[in-house]
DNA sequence: ACTTCAATGGAAAATAATTTTCTTTTAAGA
DNA sequence: TCTTAAAAGAAAATTATTTTCCATTGAAGT
């Protein structure tokens, strides 16, 4: 997996074995909690810690590779920086998804009321995806 | 304090002098932080238990007389539900604030996009408060 | 490839955060 | 008042996260 080497040492962290294998789960799963990190990631490295989960998490975060996205009653997730998105979050079956929406006019309108200069925003939506939407209207 | 004792009877809770302080402290600081409002309830009540306010603080969100607000970069806090808003929250002081502003057209675009059908949203800005741009516009 | 060295991984302990258990006390209705 | 279910507080238990310490290893330069 040559292209997360680069990415990482473009974040000035050392390619190793554990952190190549954190960026792959990230890829795969889009979000992902350090549990699931630690549990998946046991599959391959048996001897793995969680401290290193931890550590290394921390780290990308610290440069600027993952950001970690608190959610509504659970435990926090972490993904891959990429372009500003919102995370919705479905009710039922948990699934987290990202969408893309143009969000300068609540932050301007925000900007306007409060005064604040808005460097950053996290929008999180609750509600039910479409698929559980389906099941529920065929269950009744 | 009448006013906290129906309150918690509404929610059907027993009004116990701790609960009536938590709400107090509740209306008086907006956001605040389990350790701040044990900090504070130790003034008046030296023997208070930690546990007393996960407990009630639990309690008081299940029974949806409070909600949780998870900010980026900081311990979570606690506000008294109100009317929907959304969080100002200022990278220098850390100051918290509620604003509220329409989020309509952010949700209806969201839910074309997305097929969700949402049932809220938390919404959460970061940025440089009004105070703390006129101190930086001073310095410079 | 081989050497060297700073960074990393892993084990364990330490710390922090939250919940549970158990006993005593208390709010609130009869 | 009396009664009782609920709550408070102390302590222990659990869970989450960070730190420490040492052996190992990635990677930069021969």
């Amino acid at each position: 997996m040559k292209g997360s080497t680069v990415l990482l040492k473009e974040h000035e962290l050392k390619a190793t074995p554990q952190r190549l294998k954190i960026i792959s789960m990230l890829h795969t799963h889009g979000h992902i909690s350090i549990e699931d990190l630690y549990n998946e990631m046991r599959k391959e490295f048996p001897s793995v810690s969680l401290a290193t989960i931890y550590k290394n998490i921390n780290q990308m975060i610290q440069s600027g590779l993952v950001q970690e996205v608190k959610l509504p009653s659970q435990k926090p997730v972490y993904e891959l920086v990429k372009e500003p998105h919102l995370h919705m979050v479905c009710d039922k079956c948990h699934k987290i998804e990202d969408i893309v929406i143009g969000t300068e006019k609540i932050i301007e309108e925000a900007e306007k009321i409060s005064g604040y200069k808005i460097l950053e925003s996290f929008i999180t939506l609750r509600g039910i995806c479409p698929d559980c939407q389906k099941k529920a209207a065929e269950e009744a």
